[in-house]
DNA sequence: TTAATATCAATTGCATACACTAATACCTCT
DNA sequence: AGAGGTATTAGTGTATGCAATTGATATTAA
């Protein structure tokens, strides 16, 4: 009676979106529905139903008669998806400062302190990242308001499969970490207008950040590849 | 090569879309394949795609092995929408102060000014709704930010099946009109600031007052379907 | 009478088959 | 050899049939 009642073509879509997210699928990608139908052990009808949807979230991009790909965000678009998403983040955490329980203070507090620790010590990146990741989720989580709430994360999963281009540039996450702290600052201060600001501005930076980085690797489209890039990291 | 190319699914979806909007389904309607692929004089097959797309949407929920059901918003849920839109319209009143141009401010200004026209002349409530809903949408183009846009207009159009149950209470569109007087003052003056405040507290108002609308007159569910209200609005 | 259970109809989820589209390869003609 | 057109093929869009699930109705037991 639960929603464990996963019909195949949620499984398949759960999948797919795995696969963006992880990377083994990169944008520009294609999905051929016989393909998947058999990978998958199915019939072409879920798949087409599973594609239909992530269609309809922006993860992949379907014109008629086409075959579908994987969505590749040019430059512009992802820039305007940053700004969205900066203006976005920047509401909830609005709402957030005053909505937020202790409890979900304190929470986020320990999410940014072990972050810091990461820093510290110089651990695993990819760790660290993981704690960004979540720090933003808490904040936007804290406005307590489901529509936006999912608004705010069906913006961000769309930019999710470029994250795996995570700059880690000299200096970048200290930066990073400076921001998280005049943001959580602001929070704890009750100062929602400053949160905001601090979010926005923070926000924006990762996207510039981001796309500068992938402007300057982007040699050709086997380099793009989020599985080839990964490796390169000098980490 | 355009999007002429339209599949049936794209038609029965932008049917059925039309029909919600219209108010011939109302929320909590059922939809069943069956029916509505006779209907349409097409299989099952692209009704079952348009209502993926349409629930992915989330202007309808589906769930599996249950018929799809025109989406529904309890009280809280309706809120919380609203919240969330006055939230986005604010992002983007907020960014379109600085961006809009002069010709694009004018445009607004004359449908505010046609608007106060209609009012000052006891004008069709009807018009003086639309040139609402364009005052709101100028606005928030004026961002130039297409996924800001998109966002902004898709969750607006997750309450515009609700919309029908417009209030004309007694003061109700005078105050409208003097919402919307504060916010074009504030864009004019370049305080983006100013206006972000001015427009969320105005969409929070419109949410309230639909909210209280709806909680007036839901005694039965006939009462409570559009085709029924809208014929009862004291015009 | 009510509660529990069994049966049945209605409707969804999925597989398969076919039709149509579009892109590639191939061939012809210059 | 190259341009233009045609055949071929890969892949999507749609129809139909069947199995599985749900909700309702009938039936039985307490």
């Amino acid at each position: 009676m639960t929603d464990h009642d996963l019909t195949q073509a949620d499984t398949v879509r759960l999948a797919i979106e795995r696969e963006i997210f992880g990377g083994q699928l990169a944008p520009g990608d294609a999905l051929e529905e016989g393909r998947l139908a058999n990978r998958f052990g199915v019939s072409r009808t879920p798949v087409r139903e599973a594609i239909t949807q992530l269609a309809q979230a922006g993860l992949i991009t379907k014109r008629a008669h086409k075959r579908a790909v994987v969505a590749q965000l040019d430059p512009s678009t992802m820039l305007e998806l940053f700004e969205a998403l900066a203006e976005l983040e920047g509401a909830a955490v609005f709402l957030s400062t005053s909505r937020m329980s202790e409890s979900e203070k304190h929470a986020l507090k320990d999410i940014h302190e072990a972050a810091a620790e990461n820093l510290r010590s110089d651990g695993d990146p990819n760790e660290y990242a993981d704690l960004g990741f979540a720090f933003h989720q808490r904040i936007v989580r804290g406005c307590h308001n489901t529509a936006l709430i999912d608004t705010t994360e069906w913006l961000a999963l769309r930019v999710l499969p470029y994250r795996r281009f995570q700059v880690v540039a000299p200096g970048r996450l200290q930066r990073n970490q400076t921001d998280h702290d005049a943001i959580i600052s602001a929070i704890f201060a009750g100062d929602a207008e400053a949160a905001r600001e601090e979010i926005r501005r923070h926000t924006l930076e990762q996207g510039d950040a981001l796309m500068r980085f992938i402007a300057l690797n982007k040699t050709s489209h086997a380099d793009f590849h989020p599985n080839g890039l990964i490796k390169e990291q000098p980490l």
